[in-house]
DNA sequence: GTATTTGCAAAGTGTTTGCAGAATA
DNA sequence: TATTCTGCAAACACTTTGCAAATAC
């Protein structure tokens, strides 16, 4: 009951023009970008998207782990399409919003040298 | 003008029963807490403060780099008081909040070598 | 006695939810 | 046509601010 094409996806997933210009837009902007600025930007484009429904899709992306989310130092949340390569890590300057992918291989072993040596509890899942 | 025995604080620091209890049991708990958290210590303490009054009082030592600020999954700050040893850096556990301080030399060097290998903007004011 | 601090209530963020109307399959 | 999606308004959690009473110096 997890092996099927939707995924562990609620149940039907319906293509409108709102999740299209959604999407459009995440992947033209390809650094983090507040949900703000993404409600701002489909304006811009002339796409009337409702502020709800850009939170909302961006839930169902978070949630389909085909975005990676980011925490301003307000707390707002910052998004971005996730690449397609895989499992990366990301230094992300907290000013300018700037990410910067770093090998995935060099962080994960030091994590793990550190949490080795000291004890810390690694788990599986780690976003950044 | 930063010199002087205040600081660069903004004028007085007059000390009251709350925020020496604030102090009190943000030494007693090692760990990161929320401010909620903290707020019921003190009222379980059988200290009577306001959420406003710790709200402020962790600005304040916020502002004063007394305290070192975490970001929880929510958006929720999550305050400690900041070890008398100088300028460290963290590995945060996001789910059980177990913070375990590294050498901080080590992460600087690595940031410094990833910044200047790809002109990642580096100022001077990291916090975590 | 004066300036600061406290704390309630209210306002301010960013985010989520309820529900009627619109759009999709 | 039945189900899902949209979007406004309201609710929500966390945080900050206004102001009168209490407190420290």
């Amino acid at each position: 009951m997890d092996g099927m094409p939707t995924g562990g996806l609620p149940s039907a997933w319906r293509s409108t023009r709102q999740r299209a210009a959604v999407l459009r837009t995440l992947l033209a902007c390809r650094d983090f970008m507040s949900v703000r600025e993404l409600h701002a930007a489909l304006a811009a484009d002339g796409v009337a998207v409702g502020l709800t429904t850009v939170y909302r899709t961006l839930r169902w992306l978070e949630r389909d782990r085909r975005v990676d989310v980011a925490r301003e130092q307000s707390g707002e949340r910052l998004y971005r399409l996730r690449p397609p390569d895989g499992h990366r890590h990301y230094l992300v300057c907290r000013s300018c919003n700037l990410s910067l992918a770093v090998e995935a291989e060099a962080v994960e072993r030091r994590a793990d040298d550190m949490a080795a040596a000291t004890g810390f509890p690694r788990s599986s899942t780690s976003s950044s």
